[in-house]
DNA sequence: TCTGCGACTGGAACGTGTTTCGATTGTCCA
DNA sequence: TGGACAATCGAAACACGTTCCAGTCGCAGA
């Protein structure tokens, strides 16, 4: 049933089992830190996180699934960061770009992590479905919170059709332009730009 | 110099290396077509097009040169056809639509090529610069023409920078959902109607 | 026609993601 | 405490992208 996805935190039983699921994310992030994608290398990681390749291969079923998993973790803590202040912002295309902007930068303070994460996160295939969707998840909560009043508790928020699209397309739009950034064709003042006029053109309020 | 490019039909010299590269890229094409990127092996490229492995090497130094390279002679196709007719429908907006979902349908019809050209374009990094380059041309070249009046040579537009902005925001969009829609998160009414909602709130005239 | 040189060939070899499997360890129930 | 069963380990093996190399071919210039 569950064999073709990565375990999750609370599929797992023991201390002893999420204590290693930490460890191997833990191990993932920091390699990938360290040199991106391409040192995010299966054996590595086994041996970082002191865990056999065997084991490795039955918390998480690829390489892929590794690093989204890793991704979702990172956006986790991001976004639980980000709950606990009202966004600043006095419109709602001031605040989404204010939360676009900030994660922008702090994705680019680690260029090599933002490389390894992104470029697993675009050659997913259907097989890390579940995975994927965790990380669309929490993307749009960010956005849903900031097109919201500030202060709303992202549970109360009942998002319009038109919000939903309007998020939809602005999350599209980052992600192409993180991909361009990490790939070299896109500066980061360019990434920025982006932003402001998707941002622009579709909050025109 | 051209070292890690991809050799370009003009660059090459001999009417046999023009053919040799055409063979290596229908081989692709055909491979990717059965069975996605997985089934576009390097030895079933170089067997298929009767090419020495280091020979399919030395015209695209990776997998992903040649896969982006093959995408690039495919729009460059599909845009020459274009050229033909002029684009239908009374606004900036339909005339757009019309053309991407014009593609988009006929990226559906072949799912296992569209897949595997798709993930080499995602997966492409700083190496590929040029052939994505290319690519991204043919796209803007496309929806350029779509947003002017119908009927006009595409060499004659001189679009302002308002009309690339959004051209560079439809075109993120459109290749998103195609990501979606490759990977089974996204059907194919959901690219249309990811492709309206973005068209609509940009062009609004 | 002969020569030299770059392109091409066939095939071996290497690295890394993935699979497999027998041996060992940990855990939970009787 | 003892035994069963799953989880983990250690290590080999496999697949495919990529690199390398020695030999052959094709062709332009002498």
């Amino acid at each position: 049933m569950t064999s073709m996805n990565s375990l999750t935190f609370d599929e797992l039983g023991s201390a002893a089992q999420r204590d290693r699921r930490k460890r191997i994310l833990d191990a993932t992030i920091a390699l990938a830190s360290k040199g991106g994608f391409d040192a995010v290398q299966m054996r590595a990681v086994a041996e970082r996180a002191d865990v056999a390749l065997g084991t490795l291969y039955r918390y998480f079923p690829s390489k892929i699934h590794l690093l989204v998993s890793a991704l979702a973790r990172e956006f986790e803590q991001a976004n639980s960061n980000m709950d606990r202040k009202p966004v600043p912002g006095d419109t709602s295309a001031d605040r989404v770009i204010y939360v676009l902007n900030r994660n922008t930068r702090a994705l680019q303070r680690d260029p090599n992590l933002t490389e390894a994460l992104t470029r697993a996160f675009m050659f997913a295939d259907a097989s890390v479905a579940n995975e994927i969707h965790a990380v669309g998840m929490h993307v749009t909560r960010m956005l849903m919170r900031a097109m919201h009043d500030p202060g709303t508790p992202a549970s109360e928020i009942e998002p319009t059709e038109q919000d939903i699209a309007v998020a939809k397309v602005i999350g599209d739009v980052w992600l192409a332009s993180l991909v361009q950034w990490v790939t070299g064709r896109a500066s980061a003042a360019d990434v920025s730009k982006s932003i402001d006029v998707a941002v622009h053109l579709l909050l025109r309020d």
